[in-house]
DNA sequence: ACCTTTTAGGACCAAACGGTCCAATATATT
DNA sequence: AATATATTGGACCGTTTGGTCCTAAAAGGT
């Protein structure tokens, strides 16, 4: 039987991301992959490619999707240092909720995969940029605001946010205390004084 | 034939940990390990017992070298604050040489494994309450000595350092630039004035 | 109603997986 | 020299792995 008209080859590419955001790469088999997916090993093939592929979109479908989001919010109206600072306490509060703890994709994939893995890899590094370019977006901004001292390196600074924030994470998933994480975030973002 | 006389259990561990280090948890196979250790299958078992043994040993292991090791520098006669920075700044410039860059298998664990491996979850927690705990201990010296703002709170302190050196590993593996990873560590310290 | 296209399901594959077991053999003890 | 101990290599196990292929059938277009 084929598939329905309305079979939507990003949402399955979507509920892809997830399984391999859970468990990992390695971790993840092909009947984890076409479960979620809800097709055939064979459509899988077909229309997908073989698993590595699957994951490679995936990792882009994640920049394309959560990346991209946090790149938005570099557009909102408001102080770009409380933006930063939103974002820091979003994932603080995130690692203490249940479906919140994988962390981030890119984090996860970074470290497991990355250096077996070029193709990957570079994918990675180009999610990592755009985050840092938001950080750097906003970093400029909240310079130009004052609420940010202007004597610093903004780069530094943007590239200081990205691993501040991977490093979060990774402590968020061994020690997922509020408190903990918390006090983390705020020293991290007093860097920006 | 047997095991030589002086066959040295602790350094077969040393060299499994080596492999999951370089390789993780899921993408290292028995026949890795037992190539690795130089002992044949049989006692692999009848020594070590499964593989999922022999990983939470790879994690004492490294608690009981590298981790213990770190905590060695908190004993050093020289200023607590260079202490610290010392740890930061060989940690960036490790993740810039070949051997370096699989990083700190703490923290690869705790990225792969740590949300479905709860056996694991725990010793790697431990793993990183000893680098917090010396972080903890350098801090109040530094304090003490008048290198660190006595103003904060050193616990805080102590979590923020322990999360911006795992932030650093996992940047350095997407981005292996000295200077950036100069930058991150400098400005990550800077959180000590 | 027909035909083409697209998908599903499942048979099938070789290879690798983690793990068990045993006969052979090399050392250490006596 | 005989014996007990420790370790080996390899046969073997069932399961799972990622991946291919073919047939049947359901949907869409005409």
């Amino acid at each position: 039987m084929p598939r329905p008209r309305e079979f939507d080859a990003t949402q399955a590419l979507n509920q892809a991301m997830q399984v391999f955001w859970s468990k990992g790469y390695e971790a993840t088999s092909l009947a984890d992959l076409i479960a979620a997916m809800k097709i055939s090993k064979s459509s899988f093939y077909d229309t997908f490619g073989c698993k590595h592929d699957v994951f490679l979109a995936a990792i882009e479908h994640y920049k394309q999707t959560v990346t991209r989001q946090i790149a938005s919010v570099a557009t909102l109206d408001a102080p770009a240092r409380k933006l930063i600072a939103g974002l820091f306490e979003r994932a603080a509060s995130r690692m203490t909720e249940k479906d919140g703890r994988r962390g981030c994709f890119l984090n996860n994939c970074c470290v497991e995969v990355a250096l077996h893995d070029p193709a990957a890899a570079k994918l990675i590094g180009g999610g990592f940029g755009i985050v840092e370019d938001t950080f750097l977006a906003l970093v400029k901004r909240g310079q130009a605001e004052g609420d940010i001292a202007k004597d610093k390196d903004a780069k530094a600074l943007a590239r200081y946010l990205t691993s501040s924030l991977n490093g979060l994470m990774v402590f968020g998933k061994a020690n997922p205390d509020k408190k903990a994480l918390a006090d983390v975030a705020r020293i991290a973002l007093a860097a920006l004084d």
